[in-house]
DNA sequence: TGCGCCACCTA
DNA sequence: GTAGGTGGCGCAC
């Protein structure tokens, strides 16, 4: 990587002082301000620059990746503009092994090989902090880590010394004069670390860092510390004794398991000790001139950004570090407008540039546009409203683009058109199916157009779904996606009608100011269009997930949701007083129990209870306190009753206030219905979510639960309700992923599944009901990207154990075992995992050396195929569903969907067809979805109630 | 009023 | 161990 092998520093090509050396601070003068020494370490930051930026994928237009580039320059200029540094240097790690490897031989053997797109980018990242002047500092044999402790060190008592860096380890270089410059949550942010920062998040202070360090090891070094000796427990014990050596020399006193623990670690203590602990007494030559900033290469440095494209960071160039481009190369500004998509902070232009918007009105104005329409056969569509929720929404105005750079927009104000008559005149054009709609979530348009008696279709292209099929996990909004795909700055609606309470209402926008507004939107749209358009054909199975799936999906359930679920509310208030009766008992009863009252919905206080006033064992703790989940509850529960009070407090409390209480206010006055909002484009797995109010999450388990589902009922009290669900979906999806034939075969003989593991994995064929419980878990582990300290976290076993069941199946199971295995390296080769469809979701993460992350991104990895697959289905069977009932004319109405189950209410008389229809579908959608070696079984149910049709 | 955190409901 | 949403508390603004 950093090539030069030099035995000493090199750094800028000019080491005098661009400006006349500051005069080394004299002795006394302890009120005069040190100079700033700001030492960066540089392979940390190089590393965050990358993966803070890997979700915006920065490329220049030839494909070369430039994120981490940018992201190490931005955080450069940040450090030069804000502080001014008057000595500024960057440590890098010297290429070869250092006396750790030599100490230790699994010293940071866990680290995988940075990822390509990074090792491309630190050439550029060296020529850039060569070209700005700032010395670079390598030395073969020690890490970065160790120049910087050297470095602080030698010198705080002549300045202040900031080292900047995200690496938590540097806190045990935190020191009178040495503190630490975080980079934040947001970009360009840093947040400073001193003494009390370091005690504040460690619960140890600096000076006990190093023993901290050694007694919790460093998984990201591949140091090993005390066996489960984690922070709490170490910060507490250094609290306690002061220091490891003091900890060692009081063994004795210590609980057996800790005890038990530091010896065996006694042995290896010393080793770890001196792995983590940095170098504060390297002997370099280095002296304070030599961390001294020379003159910046002008000409090197505008040249690098022009080439990189990062035309942000040279416009921040001048300003902080006092140069100029050469006139030749001087950055350009209005020159090249398209090219700057791939930068970070493009150039925006203003939205509506270069664009002709038209306020339609007149009648006159309105009869040629209509006639424009009409001949179209293609146009982006968008509405004003007075609200967001669609029900209570009127029409302010609709804005139509035919084609890029033109928008119209047909206003309804007060000096407008009338919003009645004129949208009849439309009518037959929004509904004509051969002119086909774009729009940015159609969905809104359709909901609200149907309050006018039209039926908007048919969806040709919906630029959020576009987006989101894209790349499920970034932005959808029209605003970020005009920046991102079309380098246009929008009018955000905000800044149209103000925000809070000084906000306008829209008909007192002023028509003109509306109606460029709403043009923009439509203009942008059919812009956007355009891009996505080109890239989803650029891969054709994402254009075939948005035309076969997403784009006809919108009207489905625009339908569901404007349809919506009548709920029993004389059965949820009964249920609502006796909940309450019970509760009032188990307040009193808890109260007495504690000896005084408190708020039991306060996790805090109930802590404070349990732990402080009845000295209750603490089991676990969270960020803010001890933690009183249902796991520590319940174990508490047998120690006390008053914690099996508070489960039974918990639970009720819980369903009172988000569905026995919170329903029934959620009903729309309009229809007296509820109607949820089905989301389309959150869920990084392709799934959709419901929310205001979510009816995906309706209890079932519980008896109270229960009596919940009872409530829904069908609008009409003569229909029924029909639910239909499939079967161990996921699991059938894994085992078509797999190919595997035991597994396969289970199906095809409709075996009970998890009995059918539980036989292989416990090699029995008397299976009782604890195997079939813990076979039960690994398939579900299975499906959640199954892991040693998950499964034995699950089954409450060692992780050992845990690990013995998962070798086992996974050795009986070969077929699943490779095929989790391949769809990890595949991902991690191509970036991304794919749904049978081709759905995709990116995972960068695969990728990071952080541990931890990598994991949590390897069990994404394993679940998005199987849990996108099951969601790409329903989906197809959703829309073939929803089109036959149409084709068969039924009165039959979809409501609800729950991830593997549909609802429907049907005539009586209906019942039986609608059965054979639903299931047809919803067998059939499997095939076409790739799952075909499989069986994939459908149950259906009827009833008065969604209980009874379960 | 907005936000992070904890806890807990679903598939 | 995957994917979501909501309610209440407690704090900062």
């Amino acid at each position: 990587m950093m090539g030069d092998n030099q035995i000493d520093l090199f750094g800028a090509s000019d080491p005098a002082p661009a400006t006349p050396a500051q005069k080394k601070p004299e002795r006394e003068t302890g009120e005069k301000k040190k100079p700033g020494l700001y030492l960066l370490d540089g392979m940390a930051m190089v590393y965050r620059a990358f993966y803070a930026l890997q979700q915006a994928r920065m490329r220049t237009r030839d494909g070369v990746p430039t994120g981490a580039v940018f992201g190490f320059a931005s955080s450069l200029l940040r450090i030069i503009e804000e502080y001014q540094p008057e000595y500024l240097a960057v440590a890098f790690d010297s290429p070869e092994k250092t006396f750790r490897h030599e100490k230790y031989e699994a010293y940071k053997a866990n680290r995988p090989a940075p990822p390509d797109d990074l090792i491309t980018q630190l050439a550029d990242i060296r020529e850039l902090i060569k070209a700005f002047g700032i010395p670079l500092v390598i030395m073969p044999g020690f890490e970065a880590d160790d120049l910087i402790g050297t470095a602080a060190r030698k010198f705080e008592d002549d300045c202040q010394v900031f080292i900047v860096t995200p690496d938590k380890d540097m806190s045990q270089l935190v020191h009178d004069g040495v503190r630490l410059l975080k980079p934040g949550k947001k970009q360009n942010e840093f947040e400073l670390v001193g003494s009390r920062e370091v005690a504040e998040q460690f619960g140890a202070p600096p000076e006990q860092f190093i023993d901290l360090l050694t007694l919790t090891g460093d998984t990201s070094d591949n140091i090993p510390g005390a066996k489960g000796i984690g922070p709490k427990t170490a910060s507490s014990l250094l609290e306690e004794y002061g220091s490891l050596d003091n900890i060692y020399a009081h063994l004795d006193d210590l609980k057996p398991r800790a005890r038990k623990s530091l010896e065996e670690f006694r042995e290896i203590m010393p080793l770890v000790r001196e792995l983590v602990t940095i170098r504060t007494d390297l002997d370099v030559p280095l002296t304070l001139d030599d961390l001294h900033s020379g003159k910046p290469d002008a000409d090197a440095l505008f040249a690098l950004l022009r080439r990189l494209e990062l035309k942000a960071i040279a416009a921040r160039v001048p300003a902080a570090l006092g140069i100029d481009p050469p006139a030749a190369t001087a950055t350009d500004g209005e020159s090249d407008p398209e090219a700057s998509e791939v930068s970070a902070e493009p150039t925006l232009i203003p939205a509506g540039e270069g664009s002709e918007y038209h306020l339609i009105d007149t009648e006159e104005a309105f009869g040629k546009l209509l006639e424009k329409l009409e001949q179209a056969d293609s146009f982006s569509v968008d509405t004003e409203t007075t609200s967001l929720d669609t029900f209570e929404a009127e029409l302010a105005g609709i804005s139509f683009s035919l084609e890029p750079g033109e928008a119209f927009f047909v206003y309804f104000g007060e000096t407008g058109l009338d919003a009645k008559t004129t949208v009849a005149k439309l009518k037959p054009l929004l509904e004509n199916p051969e002119i086909g709609k774009t729009g940015q979530n159609l969905k809104y348009d359709i909901l609200v157009l149907k309050n006018y008696g039209v039926e908007l279709q048919p969806v040709e292209f919906d630029t959020m779904l576009a987006s989101y099929v894209l790349d499920p996990e970034s932005r959808h909004n029209l605003d970020d996606m005009a920046a991102l795909h079309l380098s246009r700055q929008t009018v955000k609606y905000d800044e149209l009608v103000g925000t809070g309470k000084s906000a306008i209402g829209i008909f007192e926008v002023e028509p003109q100011k509306l109606s460029d507004y709403a043009c923009q939107d439509a203009d942008i749209t059919l812009k956007l269009r355009g891009e996505l358009a080109a890239k989803l054909e650029a891969t054709p199975e994402l254009l075939e997930v948005c035309r076969t799936l997403e784009f006809p999906l919108v009207r489905v359930l625009a339908d569901m949701e404007h349809q919506g679920v009548s709920i029993d509310t004389e059965h949820l208030a009964k249920l609502a007083v006796k909940v309450n009766e019970e509760l009032v008992g188990l307040t009193e009863r808890i109260h007495e129990a504690a000896g005084e009252t408190f708020n039991i919905d306060s996790p805090k206080q109930l802590g404070h209870i349990l732990f402080d006033v009845l000295k209750l064992p603490t089991k676990k703790a969270t960020k803010t306190g001890y933690s009183t989940n249902v796991q520590v509850l319940e174990e508490l529960a047998l120690l006390n009753p008053i914690a099996a009070e508070v489960l039974e407090y918990r639970s009720l409390q819980k369903l009172k206030g988000t569905y026995i209480e919170a329903l029934p206010k959620l009903l729309h006055a309009a229809t007296g219905r509820l109607h949820t909002s089905f989301n389309q484009s959150i869920t990084a797995t392709g799934r959709l979510s419901s929310s205001n109010p979510n009816l995906q999450n309706i209890p079932i388990r519980t008896d109270l639960g229960k009596e919940i589902r009872r409530a829904f009922i069908p609008s009409n009290p003569e229909n029924l309700l029909l639910s239909a669900d499939y079967s161990q979906i996921e699991l059938r999806v894994a085992a078509e992923l797999s190919g595997d034939p035991m597994l396969i075969e289970a199906f095809r003989n409709h075996e009970d599944i998890h009995a059918a593991t539980a036989r292989v994995i416990f090699d029995t064929d008397e299976v009782t009901s604890d195997m079939r419980r813990k076979a039960k878990e690994v398939n579900f582990g299975v499906l959640y990207g199954i892991q040693p300290f998950g499964l034995s976290q699950r089954l409450g076993i060692p992780q050992k154990e845990a690990k013995e069941i998962i070798d086992t199946y996974m050795a009986k199971y070969p077929g699943m075992f490779s095929a989790l295995q391949t769809t990890v390296e595949e991902a991690r080769k191509l970036g991304y995992v794919t749904t049978l469809m081709g759905r995709r979701r990116y995972v960068p993460d695969l990728n990071s050396p952080n541990g931890n992350i990598r994991k949590a991104a390897e069990r994404v990895t394993m679940n998005t195929p199987i849990q996108g697959t099951a969601a790409d289905i329903i989906k197809y069977a959703m829309c073939t569903i929803s089109r036959r009932l149409k084709e068969e004319r039924l009165n039959s109405v979809m409501l609800l969907q729950v991830h593997d189950e549909l609802l429907f209410e049907t005539p009586a008389d209906e019942q039986s067809r609608l059965t054979e229809l639903v299931e047809k579908c919803m067998v059939d959608a499997a095939s076409k979805c790739g799952v075909r070696n499989v069986p994939v079984e459908v149950e259906t149910g009827v009833g008065k109630n969604w209980l009874e049709a379960h």
